[in-house]
DNA sequence: TGTACATCAGTGAACGCGCGTTCACTGATGTAC
DNA sequence: TGTACATCAGTGAACGCGCGTTCACTGATGTAC
């Protein structure tokens, strides 16, 4: 038992090393990113703020392009963990989903560049994202879905999983174009409290009794 | 007069054939974006399939960045004519609204290159789009605007205008996150009725007594 | 524990290449008389 | 109308440079005995 914890201790100190470089890149790559986006990142400067040599980099990812998707899922967890505490200070469904919202134009305020590289960083060519980070995706989306769920207790796994989706495109679209400024956007000083009128518009629309969700979505099925 | 003619038609075939170039390049621009996406565009191959050698490019067109501009500016004429035929097929504000959404749609499946470039193209570093350009994205908008002012009459010129721009946020992420797959998206085939009930949704809402949009815009202004 | 050997992380200069842009040249269009 | 000269569009080879990636080398870590 000492025997092995030893051996694993010492073998373990290259891949400790490993580690340590891997996380130094990330974190990194991170900063370059949010001060100069996606765009402005160099493999030299990574390196350097790292404070490893070029080549490291290459020994511990394949890849500039998996570098940064190791970003992005550091982005994605941050993401996860300020939605969930937004979601956790209210009680109704209506008011989570209006503070998820809110959240959600918050974080990206807060982290621009950041949080823009989540949806600038194309995969090159061949096959999509790891399943991994489609899991984290998927993490998000669990969020959305529970308060939708209390909200329209009648539709299915299924619905609510398309319905949680439609809502977060929807709001990102808005935070994005917001933000961004492209095409003319809403003043940033009304962006919040438009948001929450919207959420609120939405709910009311799911309430509605000619519009109901689970009578239009069978359609689909 | 006679001479005048002559001499305009004359002089003018210098600037006659720039016009003609511009044109082909324009065009050769936006066939290698709707095959390859904005991406995989190379300044060599505009000029060879334009049928003019590297450097004519440049007697043109200050810049690659500028062509691009120019292309989007084609794209979003393209799309405003099939909105506007669109919104009047119909006549209540509510279907004008609807279809609009479900045209915009339309156009970013059958033009999925050429639309994502209007919003993947930046601008570099200095000052952003020209006038023009901006002008054009306002016509569209107004296209929004007409439909809402009809269906929301107490609301001011303003008012309106966040209105539209927050509308156009929503389907353009609903749209664009349904298309690109980024993050888990919606199955294709579920999207248009979707979008439209979405929208149907949306209606409800801002016709819903206890959210009317006067009462609440009126906070910011 | 100590010594000899093996492995592999870490290095950074050099490679390679893609690609936007320029520039000296030519030939067509325009002007003057 | 015709001729001599001027202008400027059009050309494409060459420039330049940014930057991701590699690779021969070194030194630290790990293994065997």
């Amino acid at each position: 038992m000492f025997k092995i914890k030893v051996v694993k201790t010492v073998t373990g100190k290259r891949e400790e090393k490993k580690e340590v470089l891997r996380q130094a890149l990330v974190k990194a790559a991170g900063h370059r990113i949010s001060k100069l986006g996606l765009g402005g990142l160099r493999a030299r400067d990574i390196a350097k703020d790292a404070g490893c040599a070029l080549g490291s980099l290459y020994t511990v990812f394949t890849d500039i392009d998996e570098l940064i998707l190791h970003v992005n899922s550091n982005t994605l967890s941050k993401l996860g963990v300020v939605m969930e505490a937004a979601a956790r200070r209210v009680d109704s469904p209506q008011d989570v989903l209006v503070a998820l919202a809110n959240e959600y134009l918050k974080f990206a305020t807060e982290n621009r560049n950041i949080w823009a590289a989540l949806f600038d960083h194309r995969i090159p060519e061949g096959a999509g994202e790891p399943e991994w980070h489609v899991a984290e995706h998927l993490v998000l989306m669990r969020g959305i879905t529970i308060p939708l769920a209390r909200l329209l207790p009648t539709l299915n796994e299924n619905q609510l999983a398309v319905q949680a989706r439609i809502l977060f495109a929807a709001v990102h679209g808005i935070v994005s174009i917001g933000l961004h400024g492209h095409f003319v956007a809403v003043p940033r000083r009304d962006l919040e409290s438009q948001l929450t009128q919207f959420i609120k518009r939405i709910i009311v629309g799911y309430q509605s009794s000619s519009n109901k969700v689970d009578n239009i979505d069978l359609e689909n099925e």
